[in-house]
DNA sequence: TATGAATGAGACTTCATTCAT
DNA sequence: CATGAATGAAGTCTCATTCAT
C-alpha cells in the first residue's frame, strides 16, 4: 500500500467517524488526505469501495484485540480483559477513530454484525462456564451489552468517565 | 396540525427510523407522504425542522413512558418496569420507528443526549439504594447501558429474542 | 382601495425599493402587509399587477410634482425649482421610497421611460430659451442628466450630501 | 483560466447585463456557456462567486480605461477623455455588456461604490483647478453626474444619441 | 372579502464518478 | 500512478400562484 493510498485511508477514517460515511463527501476526504479526488477511485473503485477497505482494517484490529482474549485460559482474567477492551480502544486517535466508527456504521448499515463477536461470546461464555456461572450464555451477552452501552457514552458523552464504571464492573465480577 | 402534516411526520418518521437522516431526501418523504416536497418546508421550514419536529414528539412519549416509572415506589417494580421498557418500545409500527430513530439519531448528531435520561437514573437509582445496593448510582448506570445494548441489537439483528435477555435479567436482579 | 390594500401597496413598495423587485417575495410583502399571501393575488392579479398599481401611483405623484414646474412662467424659477426636485423627494419615507423605486427599476425593467420626462424636458427648454441660452434643448438634458446622476448618489451612497451640490448648481445658473 | 471558464464568465456577464443578476438562473448561464451546470460552482463557488469574478475583471478594465485620464497633465485633454468614456464603454458588445453591468449592478447591491472613482474625482479637480474654475471638486463631481445620467440614458433607451450630448458638452467647456 | 394550506416549477448547490492529460 | 476539469443526477429549498373554506 502506497503512502498516499495510507493517507486516504487515514483521513476518510477521521472523515467517516466525525462525521459519518453519507454526510462526508469524496471531495473532503481528497482534500484532507492531500490528494485528488479521482485518486480515490482509482485506488478503492468507489466510496463504498473506501468504506469497506476501511472495515477490513478495521476487523483485522478487532482479531488482533480479541486474540488475546479468546487465547487466555484464566476465565477471570478473561472477563477483566474484556472489559478493559474499551480502554484500549481510545489508545490514540487513529485507534479511537476506528472503534468509533464501528459503533457508528452498525447504524448506517442497519446490520449488527453479530458474527463479528462470536468469538468473544465463546471466549465468556467458557469463562463464566468455568466460573460456575448459571446461564454462562446469557451472562456473555448481558456483558456484552453493558460494554456496548459504555462504548455508546464513551464516544458521544465528551465528558464520560469510562474508566470509573468499568472499575465497578470488576468489583460485581468480584476481580 | 393538519392531516397532511402529520402525513409528513410519519413517512419521515420511517424513512428516518428506516434508512438514516442524512440518507433519507426530502422528495422521498413528500412522496411517500403524498404530499408535495415544498409543504415539508412550508410547515417545518427546512428539513432539520422536521427531524426536531419528529424528535420532540419522541420527547413527549419518552415523559410519558418514564412517568410509569418514576412514579412507581415499589423499588423491585421500577426495575422491571424499566427491563421491560424496550418491549414498549415495540408494540407497534409507529411506536417502534420513534424508539429506533432515538437510538439511530444519536450517532448522527453526536451528543447522547444524557439529561433526556436523567429522570430514570434518579429513579433507578433511589430504588438500588432502597434495595440496599452498595454503589445505587452505578448500578443504575449499568442497567441502562446492558439495556442500551440490548435496544441496539434488537433494532439492528432481525432474529435477536429480547424478551430472553430480558428475563435473563429479572432472574439477575431476583424479580 | 381598502385599507388592507393600501397596506401592501406600502409594503411593497417598501421592500421593492429595499431590495429590488425581483428580489422581493410575495410572501414577505404579505408578512409585512400583515394580510394573507392569497390577498395579493385577490386585488392585484399577480406579483407585475402589484408592482403596476405601485408604479401607476408613483406616476401620479411625478405629475403632481412636475406641475408646479410646468405651470411656473419665470424661467429661473423653473430651473431652480428642477434642481429642488431632489429635495422633494426625500420629505418622507414613503415619498423617498416612491422616488427610489423609480430609479431602480429603470434597471430592472431595461426602459428609461423618457415619455415620463417629456414635459420635464419641454418646461426647461422653453426657460433655457427665454434665458438666451445656445442650444436650449441639450441644456435641458444635460440638467437633467446632472440630476438623475445626483439621484443616483443619493439613493446609493449613504453620506452624499445632495444640498451642497444643488446649491453649486443653482450658482452656475446664476440663481 | 481554461476555456469553459472563460465561457461561463462571458454568458454570465451578457445575461446579467441583459436581464439582470437576480433575473439570471445558473441554469441559464451554463446552457448559454456550453457547460454543465455544476462547472459554476466548482470554478466560482456559488453564483455571488460568478458575479464577482465578472465584477473584479470590471474592476481591472477601468483601472485601464482610467489610467489613461489620470495620467494626462493638459487639464482640457482630461476633460476631453473623460466625456469620452462612453464612447469607448460601448466599442465592442462584451465591453458594453461590462459597463452596463457596472451600471446595473449598483441598484442591485445597493451601493454606489465611490471609492472606484476616487481617481478620476481627483483627476479633474486637478484639472479644473488648473483651467481655473471657482469649485474645482464640485465641478468635478458634475461632469461625472452628467456622465452617469447619459449612461443611463444609452443603456436603457435604445434610441438614445449619446454622440451629440458629448460634443455638445465638449463645447461648453470649450474644447 | 379574506385566509392559509397546497402545489409545481424551477432556483441554487452538492456530489459521486468519469476521463483526457 | 496521479491530476483536476467536467458531468449528470439528485438534493435542499423558494416562490408565484391556485383553491377550498
Amino acid at each position: 500500500m502506497t503512502e498516499k493510498q495510507e493517507n486516504i485511508l487515514i483521513a476518510a477514517l477521521e472523515l467517516f467517524a466525525m462525521e459519518g460515511f453519507k454526510s462526508t463527501s469524496t471531495s473532503k476526504v481528497a482534500k484532507r488526505a492531500g490528494v485528488s479526488e479521482g485518486l480515490i477511485f482509482r485506488h478503492f473503485g468507489n466510496k463504498d469501495g473506501l468504506l469497506e477497505a476501511i472495515l477490513k482494517l478495521g476487523e483485522e484490529k478487532a482479531r488482533v484485540l480479541f486474540a488475546d482474549i479468546v487465547l487466555e485460559s484464566d476465565p477471570k482474567e478473561v472477563i477483566r480483559k474484556t472489559l478493559n477492551l474499551g480502554q484500549n480502544m481510545s489508545k490514540n486517535p487513529v485507534e479511537a477513530d476506528f472503534w468509533k466508527l464501528q459503533f457508528k456504521i452498525k447504524w448506517e448499515m442497519e446490520e449488527y454484525g453479530a458474527h463479528k463477536m462470536e468469538p468473544m461470546v465463546m471466549a465468556l461464555t467458557a469463562a463464566f462456564t468455568k466460573l460456575g456461572y448459571d446461564e454462562p450464555d446469557m451472562e456473555a451477552h448481558m456483558l456484552l451489552h453493558v460494554l456496548d452501552g459504555m462504548a455508546a457514552r464513551f464516544y458521544l458523552q465528551k465528558d464520560f468517565d469510562m474508566a470509573s464504571h468499568v472499575t465497578f464492573m470488576e468489583k460485581k465480577y468480584g476481580l
